[in-house]
DNA sequence: TTGTAAGCGTTATCAC
DNA sequence: GTGATAACGCTTACAA
């Protein structure tokens, strides 16, 4: 092409203040540049550190990302997915707020492109972005066990989400890796707010043989139940210890600085980026799962005899 | 109209499948249901509790939020306005990264609904929402003075950025209203970014007469300064009082926990929001500026003497 | 190479 | 009321 003509071009459009209009684009082409990250919690840093993640890898490709909160309620997560659909948006990303995840399925039916992150969708044919949260919480079990403690609890989220029950697997597993008995009384089922953690640990507490030790299984549970030990003047790490999953970005400035199972939450957005973008080129590829490594963070809420570390 | 037909038709979509085309709608409407939120970091607990308020405001109101990391890079915004421009974009919520707004001026040009939040943009005739950052500072630097403190030194941001000088403006007001001298070798410019509270800090503390109080107008800055004292074995409150700007969701958590004047956010998004509802509906409404109030949240940080806050 | 026309899916308008 | 028609602004296919 013609340089000179080009600049001319360019001249004329900077004159007349022409700006094409990506509306009628996205009509005449019937495709998009948008995408919906339907995610629980902006407010979670788990969450907004992921989004980080998929904005960065979206914008090199050439797509924004819409931002939807759902505070894991199915019907607000359902006129989310209504939107995408009328907006023709070109992919989804999503955390699917309940177990059925029928809001995935029926993007799926649509034909939209469509990645889950974090939890893990029964049966459904769909590109998948997890961590290992069974290995994750085997290490910090592991490694309370390793630090002496004998009695260890687990306060973990719903029956109904994946996360929390993979994460009481591995806490199980690295209990009997190591030939320790389980105890059922010692698994506590909540949801995964602080202010559940502070009540499972409060009855953890009461019981006639309360444990030395607690892995939470999330990262609010595990604030919770290090604020119940606090109000019952019970020393942390010295007389209970604690881990928790999913770090905190001021994880190591509470006091006791605090043990936790870091997620890769960054690199689980670009990858979940990545994963839409190639369905999007290719849409009959055939779905994949990625399972990212954890990385334990340990602190002192953990440690019970030698020093501290500094912070 | 006919119920029972109202039924059929109803009954017909969901046989076909239909779903009506927003695009197609947007474009024939010449409007769109989108606002950009265009913010310079989502991992600031600052702008994401602003965020959410923006998008439980905007929802009722039948709009949705894409929101734009600028990483406080002119470069960046100026594309994400592009974006807004091309995608027709109902409106634009925007905390302008530098101090000339040149981005928000060719919003305005466009004629594009726009609402500035958190800093002051220069002679715009723009909505505005700013919270009282000269009072806020204000209250603090006199908490802090009537906690007994004698030399208050002041960490605040770039002298360009409006929050940056309002805030040293009250720090310097809360001096001269107690009587007190101001000393402009405690006074110190950085970004708001930790390290540079930490260097602040570290650079206070090597003075010949060293501050026995910090005002830091930022939450980072606070915690880098905090970072810094401990570092030194500097104990807080006790040798040295501190007070930060911006509340953190776990500033009552780390040791000492934190005072700072909290600033509401979460209401600040939501003025926001409903400030660009007003001019979308009525494009020629004269322009206003909203004010919210701070709050001082006094922890234990700043009391030099007496019990420490319960936490 | 340059130009023209059709069409994306709505909705507003106008004639019936 | 009901029904046909044009237009929103762009892209692309095809004709000249």
């Amino acid at each position: 092409m013609d340089p000179v003509l080009v600049e001319r071009v360019r001249q004329a459009m900077a004159d007349l203040g022409y700006r094409p209009n990506a509306v009628a684009r996205n009509l005449r082409r019937s495709r998009t540049t948008l995408w919906a990250a339907i995610i629980s919690d902006i407010g979670d840093p788990f969450y907004t550190a992921m989004v980080r993640g998929v904005e960065d890898a979206a914008r090199p490709a050439g797509f924004s990302v819409v931002l939807c909160n759902t505070d894991d309620d199915e019907a607000k997560e359902g006129g989310y997915v209504d939107a995408a659909l009328a907006e023709q948006m070109a992919g989804v990303i999503v955390a699917p707020a309940g177990p059925g995840a029928p809001h995935v399925r029926r993007l799926l039916d649509a034909r939209v492109p469509v990645v889950v992150v974090d939890r893990q969708p029964p049966e459904l044919r769909v590109d998948t972005v997890l961590v290992d949260n069974e290995l994750g919480a085997q290490a910090a079990t592991a490694h309370l066990i390793e630090s002496g403690y004998a009695r260890i609890a687990c306060i973990t989220g719903p029956a109904t989400v994946s996360t929390a029950t993979q994460r009481a697997a591995g806490y199980r597993a690295a209990l009997q890796e190591h030939g320790r008995p389980v105890d059922d009384a010692l698994i506590r089922h909540a949801d995964f707010r602080e202010e559940s953690g502070y009540e499972a640990m409060r009855a953890l507490l009461a019981l006639a043989e309360r444990p030395d030790a607690v892995f939470a299984a999330g990262n609010r549970l595990a604030l919770g139940a290090l604020r119940c030990l606090r109000d019952r003047g019970v020393p942390v790490p010295g007389e209970v210890g604690l881990a928790g999953f999913d770090d905190l970005p001021w994880a190591a400035l509470i006091r006791p600085a605090l043990t936790t199972v870091a997620q890769p939450t960054y690199e689980l957005g670009r990858a979940a980026a990545r994963l839409l973008a190639a369905r999007i080129a290719e849409p009959a590829r055939p779905p994949s799962t990625i399972t990212l490594a954890t990385h334990l963070e340990i602190r002192d809420s953990s440690v019970r005899f030698g020093r501290g570390v500094a912070g």
